[in-house]
DNA sequence: TGAAAGTGCTTTGATTTTCAAAGTTAATAA
DNA sequence: TTATTAACTTTGAAAATCAAAGCACTTTCA
């Protein structure tokens, strides 16, 4: 029995970078602030792992002005959002394995 | 809406150490030479990551002889078996998120 | 006008993790 | 006795992670 793990996404392996893309596919969109307080990051932490996923083209950002105050939001691409399905269907297949 | 990150168990955010526990929870037990083929690594690579599972009690080894041949197998305890239906219930839960 | 604070970063540096390769020990086989 | 197999341990290098500090820009407050 082999173990099909060319589904496994490495950039998913990271528990942050993991937490992000749940709330991403979740929510249209996703403020810095906001991530960076339900996810109890430092501001560097949190932009280091969000460019992450933006290198892979996982999310995309969009700034804009919010009142007076810069918003930064975060959303999920369309192949940021079948990577992460993909991911999830490697990690389902993982423990769904059969004895050998 | 929190995320509750607590049940997230660190010893299971490797790739390999999720692939070995989602082996040994689907066998009473798994040798040294099948794990190493069936997940493809170096001894000294697999020798390591069983040894941190080991460190948290979550697998032990049983030494033996098949034929005069030396066999070590692993299997999982019920700590580990608890501890891996947590992480895979934490996983689910951050996966069935809703919107916020 | 000047100081403080907020936003969203980037940079730095230290620590931790991961991994392959080489070395090791102990047994058996040829 | 030399080789081989099993199962490690050690070593060292590279990669990943993270907090803290620095930064550019703007707004708000005194």
């Amino acid at each position: 029995m082999k173990i099909s793990l060319d589904q496994f996404d490495k950039a998913f392996e990271n528990r942050i970078r993991l937490q992000i893309m749940s709330v991403l596919v979740a929510n249209e969109s996703y403020d810095f602030n906001s991530l960076k307080e339900l996810l109890e990051l430092t501001d560097g932490n949190l932009a280091s792992h969000l460019k992450a996923l933006e290198k892979e083209a996982y999310m995309e950002v969009q700034k804009s002005f919010i009142g007076r105050k810069p918003n930064t939001r975060y959303s999920v691409t369309e192949k940021g959002r079948a990577a992460f399905k993909k991911h999830l269907q490697a990690l389902e297949n993982l423990i769904k394995q059969q004895k050998n």
